[in-house]
DNA sequence: TTGTATGCAAATTATTTGCACTCTC
DNA sequence: GAGAGTGCAAATAATTTGCATACAA
């Protein structure tokens, strides 16, 4: 056994996704699970050390953990894929700063309500099983520093 | 002036943008303004005509069209972007199957509530200006054929 | 042990950039 | 005519695949 992070909730974590607790597997989430904003693929190779995990290991973990719903992917429109960890207690959204990507949470979506809605509204759709919620907007710096300002 | 489309309110629509309405642009802004859902890059220069226009140049028309506004993009996790026309007078969304990715539409989000619920619950943020949600889920079809059916 | 997971090389897909040439206005 | 826009070649970025080896259970 390699030294390295053995925090248990992170092993059960993953064992009870039906995964092993590589070490890769450990950094990884541990990693995520200490992230405050979803982190594109090169911040998690970068967070978790470059030298401790291979590119192509990386994306495969991320499409286990995703496909086992241990973490979402988010689209911030940056041209690549962002990863967090998913909180089925907590569902938030993110606004993002057009003008310098900061980003902020919000909750109350009220995603059952839309998921209801859209059920009804179309003809050919059984269940909805997850959902994609971003809103872009202009930070205070951003409209200070007067980076386009119009309506929405 | 080559044969081509010669459609008067694309040709508007493309100038009101204060861009200039080349052949290329009006094909594809005819391409998206009859497509019933977000259309890929791919799937835009071959329903133009791959000999109509180079791929570079669809790139180049839809990121113009995007700043312009007079499109839109959409991520359904495919891997790449979708983009469609941007109709503000209905603000539509997208339910997509994950079992065999079709698309159906649905409206009625509320996004300014959301974008008030957003603004009041962020520190940092003066406005938003857009907005993405997409619903995934599975549809008829897919759930008679057994592709996983579990909750939300 | 035994199959799952990793690393490395290489391929594929998505998107962007440079530059000379061609149109629109 | 002047500058915006296009096409082609080539670069960069994002993500995937193949295969031999290594590690978890």
């Amino acid at each position: 056994m390699k030294k390295g992070i053995e925090n248990n909730p992170i092993v059960e974590a993953i064992r009870k996704a039906g995964l092993r607790a590589t070490e890769q597997r450990k950094l990884v989430l541990a990693y995520l699970q200490q992230s405050k904003y979803p982190q594109s693929v090169k911040e998690i190779i970068d967070g978790v050390g470059k030298k401790n995990i291979d590119q192509v290991t990386a994306y495969r973990i991320l499409e286990a953990f995703k496909k086992a719903e241990l973490i979402n992917s988010v689209d911030f429109r940056h041209g690549h894929t962002h990863y967090e960890i998913k909180d089925d207690q907590h569902d938030h959204h993110h606004l993002i700063c057009i003008g310098c990507d900061k980003v902020e949470d919000f909750t109350g979506c009220d995603s059952d309500h839309l998921a209801n809605k859209a059920l009804k509204q179309t003809k050919g759709f059984a269940q909805v099983t997850s959902h994609s919620l971003e809103l872009f907007g202009l930070c205070n710096t951003c409209v200070r520093q007067g980076r386009k300002l119009q309506a929405a």
